[in-house]
DNA sequence: AACCTATAAGCATATATGCGCATACAGGAT
DNA sequence: ATCCTGTATGCGCATATATGCTTATAGGTT
């Protein structure tokens, strides 16, 4: 029971389902993340962490990037059902869908360089 | 999106996955809750209320009694795969059976009538 | 009417959570 | 080695959450 309610706790967070949200269309290093979501790097940050701590994610180190993505292979069985009612809430959802737009525009580079860019 | 969290939220706490496993098995009383889980009667309401704001259940009174189930059809689609997850997740927990074999048990008395049982 | 009884709601309090700021850490480049 | 860059973490603060105690409400009984 105590890692369905770490489950749940980590995906009753709107942050944590826009997240979610990007992951389910493909992995994501955490720069693309704060510039999908026009959030701050440390809050892009410790969410994943919190999404990855809770079994949902798997985390793949590339030179300074942290590529997080969904870890379907390592997560238990129930997870998924989870996964797929976020899914289907998420369908429609204005928000999402613009985060989904943006991530396609989103550079594989971190908070300097973003800063530097929208100046 | 605040719908489903909402519904995360709600099931993201041990007496409300407690409570939902027993109203997987059949529809309850708050007093019956309360014996079931053997916690106070505020804490079997609010989490029954709570259960029931987030879209999971539905009301009906007899007499004295507030008789809650869950509510199948009135809910989003999406909830029951949540529901599922929870019920898989549930299926071998040691507090839940625990708590499923003291409803067994339980009165529909409230907590007037259990508090002098128990002497 | 007065009195029980089952449930809900207000209030106070302890604990948990989310976030920003600043800083630490680690891989690469020079 | 130093410097830059992407990510993680400690700290403090504001807010949210869960709970018990007490009180209110409403249906039943006598």
């Amino acid at each position: 029971m105590h890692s369905l309610m770490k489950a749940l706790k980590a995906l009753s967070d709107e942050t944590r389902l826009r997240i979610l949200n990007l992951l389910l269309e493909r992995e994501c290093c955490v720069c693309e993340v704060m510039q999908a979501l026009n959030v701050s790097q440390t809050r892009a940050s410790r969410n994943l962490g919190i999404l990855y701590d809770a079994g949902f994610l798997k985390l793949r180190k590339e030179g300074l990037w942290s590529l997080y993505s969904i870890d379907r292979d390592g997560m238990p069985e129930y997870f998924t059902y989870l996964l797929e009612a976020a899914k289907k809430a998420l369908k429609d959802n204005r928000l999402a869908i613009q985060d989904s737009e943006r991530l396609m525009k989103a550079e594989r580079v971190g908070p300097g360089r973003v800063r530097r860019l929208r100046q």
